[in-house]
DNA sequence: TTCATTTCTTGTCATATGACAAGTCTTTTC
DNA sequence: GAAAAGACTTGTCATATGACAAGAAATGAA
């Protein structure tokens, strides 16, 4: 996988003539995680904008019981980054951990803010990720409260079925919210029931 | 009431030439709801940003058992509004209502592009409403994983204590995801022990 | 005032979900 | 290949929460 991935999903995302497509993509640098390794952590501030172009990444944080509650499951071509912690500087509030080995391309904030001033169409670039972003969060509550477990975890199953090959059910679960105790359970009675 | 409040909030969010912020305002027109109406419904495409000046609106969603789930609870000196859809032109996914009398200034959707247009200074109004509305999502989300429907209803006692004063119980209970009965007993467990 | 409606509390009961633990099966490591 | 670690399922049991219903208290309308 090369960094033509990389110009693919800008493109997919803004109208950028191809020069200036090239030269951002010029400043992303590859990157290797091997699998249960952090890419960030809560408190820190994210310096890196990770595209994920193969592996599976996700973002968690801990409950009151001390538990980890999966929050995003990140399949390749879409960003793993905490961007608000990203763009303003701040502490990030969950956490990036690498579920199988993975390889990504990462630009660093400076190159971004390079690409910001001396690229308008690039301004675009931001508020449009900040905005599938939020779209994302906003469906993801909506589905908590509108749907069942068992909805959700037949949801993701149609929409993401690769995911099933590569993460492990107790992360899924906590995905789902809930346990994987009770995954099982949901999973034992639609195999029942689905043949 | 008057308008003046519209342009404090302005300026409480961007940095505008007086001349420009005034011109901006003047767009903004006067507008009532009687408690329990609706100001936008779920399906409807949003052509109005109403920032509240008086009273309190909720939005809500219904749950797979037919139950109305408030997923926020809106106080004066905040824009009521899906500005997805507003931004987008797409179907609003939430319902907005009045839960007491309240007062508004609105600006149109093509007033709102009028003044992107012609003053760049508000583009970044524009990203930065999109950016409050992202992180005030983010928060609640990992609030409602991170702290028990106890610790969410203190905190919201302390954060918003007139909120109190104006919604019934039934809706913040279920802002705060759990059923009025649940409410009343936590109610009940924090009076016997603080005090 | 009086009656009706809404709001809030509280009791009983049912149930979905989690905690815990045991056991199977698979994958990894040395 | 053997041992260890991880992944998944399943059983028992405890419990928090919701459903439902009744009643008290507050609010509003006639």
């Amino acid at each position: 996988m090369s960094k033509s991935a990389v110009l693919d999903y800008l493109k997919s995302l803004i109208d950028v003539p191809a020069i200036k497509g090239k030269l951002v993509v010029s400043r992303f640098k590859h990157f290797e995680l091997k699998k249960g390794e952090m890419l960030l952590a809560e408190g820190q501030v994210s310096r890196r904008a990770h595209l994920l172009v193969e592996g599976y990444i996700r973002s968690f944080v801990v409950d009151s019981e001390g538990e980890e509650v999966t929050t995003s499951i990140i399949s390749p071509q879409a960003f793993a980054n905490d961007f608000l912690s990203y763009f303003k500087g701040e502490p990030a509030k969950e956490n990036f951990q690498a579920i199988t080995d993975c390889k990504t391309y990462y630009i660093g904030y400076d190159d971004m803010q390079f690409a910001f001033h001396n690229m308008p169409e690039f301004r675009e670039f931001g508020r449009m990720i900040l905005t599938m972003n939020y779209e994302r969060l906003h469906e993801q509550m909506l589905s908590m409260i509108k749907h069942s477990a068992e909805e959700r975890y037949l949801s993701l199953l149609e929409k993401d079925p690769e995911i099933f090959q590569a993460v492990p059910l107790k992360i899924i679960a906590s995905y789902l919210n809930i346990t994987d105790t009770s995954l099982s359970r949901i999973r034992r009675e639609v195999s029942k029931r689905g043949g």
